[in-house]
DNA sequence: CCGGGTCCGTGCGGTACCCCACGGAGTCGC
DNA sequence: GCGACTCCGTGGGGTACCGCACGGACCCGG
């Protein structure tokens, strides 16, 4: 009935649970391995853990974990396996049992709500300021929403069994993931309504602010294609809007390699959503 | 930036918290009056409570209240009072601390989001199956959504201290509220999605079976203004697609007063997102 | 060097909305 | 019974998308 479809419908090759443990991945040290951790970026601010094994290191971790207090950290983190999340790779089919849930520290996934079967529309992004699968402190096992990778990187990774046993011994994980859920809530309205009154032009350089602040970097990697299916657009609607941006010497991209070069001012292009998300996100969590 | 407004734009008289309490309102039998339920539509099944006071009547009770356990039940029952929504009412305003939460029993009451300022749209609709403020059982105070009164009726209200002190009582409540909350999350996502995609027609179809789902009556009042306000559309979009539903005898309007003829041809002419809505509150609340 | 795949640009016609405006029909108070 | 008000319908012109299709530019492997 009435669906409007896109031309940019399911044609991503998703994987399946496709995401390998790396091997015996318990401390920071492994986690991060020797990667250096750009800091080019003046969001998601990730502070020093201080000393967990490796004190030396200015180690990346996830925001939320980064906020428990220490014992349950450890706890939380003992459980955890770091996974390296491949771009385009399924994690959550609507409506199935979550097996694991997801700290993302450099990678970043989208929540896509599909109706009516055919494209969907992306509500909702998850980097290292957040987790997926927070439903779970709601004792709900299940999501609504399609979970995709769209930026390849490190996450730590925990079973669902383990995770709750945590979430019934932590109160501090349950503050914390209920404060995040309200967050999640008041992005899913905001939402609703970019996607209703915004047009694409402000909607893509609102998407990609959102995809530089969990990419951790000016460049990063995205075809058209996929950006259309996240905003729920043509190809041809993101062309013409990343050219207007190219034109205005705001991004840069070639196949797929998108750079920010004005990051002020692809906020200023960008619609209010952006800064109201950021808002929600820092008075309950920054 | 490029917000697309509509001439439905905040035109509606909002009254500030002028729901007043109805005198000394603990039983249901004050609650319902002599009140007379109508049991035409079937939606929103509500049980008879048992003897609680007046066992012989047959009681609307709200449906999330209902399904506690009698002791919880009477504890929550005892700490509210019973108000008379009226049409309008501004009952949250984004951002600002809650006073109260209501738990709808013959009134329903829309939740809306302000973007930029203006207009707004509705994201979701709380009526005897749900209830206002369930952010509370996260921990926050605060609503980032606007909720507006848009079918008379009585509520339970509760402050938000006497609520606090219940949820950390009844592990039951806490069960209850996650659920609504996860509930509540599906239908943000849903409705994201609904008002990108769907097409003016098949979303006032839908917005109407559910309106009467909480109204319990065939006939209720809304004028198109007010339809337009809350689809996020102009009033004339509003015209035409009631005027094609009432050429086709599935509803009949007159200056505001709304009747359904054929609630099932209603459903087929409604956008799936209705029995989705619905199939996501029955899996978990039903 | 050449085919095949991926990705991006353009063009064309259609349409479902937009905004602005006016007019008519019902309702109510005095 | 006469204005004032609320509510609903129509009409004209604009636009930001849509679907479809084709072509060109880049990349890679053999």
């Amino acid at each position: 009935m009435s669906l409007r479809p896109t031309d940019a419908a399911s044609k991503f090759s998703v994987r399946w649970q496709t995401v390998a443990p790396l091997p015996d991945a318990h401390t920071h040290a492994e986690i991060t391995g020797g990667k250096r951790l750009r800091t080019d970026t003046d969001s998601c601010p990730c502070r020093p853990l201080g000393n967990f094994r490796e004190s030396l290191v200015t180690v990346a971790e996830n925001h939320l974990i980064a906020l428990l207090p220490r014992r349950d950290r450890l706890r939380l983190l003992a459980v955890s396996e770091s996974v390296q999340l491949e771009l385009g790779t399924l994690l959550y089919a609507p409506n199935e049992l979550l097996r694991d849930v997801y700290f993302p520290v450099d990678g970043f996934i989208s929540m896509v709500t599909a109706i009516d079967g055919k494209p969907g529309i992306e509500v909702g992004m998850v980097g290292r300021e957040g987790m997926l699968g927070a439903q779970l402190a709601l004792g709900v096992g299940t999501t609504p929403l399609r979970a995709l990778v769209q930026g390849p990187g490190l996450a730590r990774r925990i079973d669902a069994a383990s995770f709750r046993r945590e979430l019934a011994r932590s109160n501090a994980l349950r503050r914390v993931l209920n404060r995040y859920l309200y967050v999640l809530m008041a992005q899913l309205a905001t939402a609703a309504a970019c996607t209703r009154f915004h047009q694409v032009g402000p909607r893509l350089a609102r998407w990609l602010l959102m995809s530089q602040d969990r990419a951790h970097s000016k460049h990063f990697h995205l075809t058209q294609e996929f950006l259309a299916y996240m905003l729920g657009v043509r190809r041809v609607g993101i062309t013409s809007a990343a050219a207007h941006l190219q034109r205005r010497d705001l991004i840069r991209y070639r196949r797929g390699e998108i750079t920010v070069l004005d990051r002020a001012a692809l906020k200023a292009a960008a619609c209010d959503c952006y800064a109201a998300d950021r808002k929600a996100y820092n008075d309950l969590l920054g």
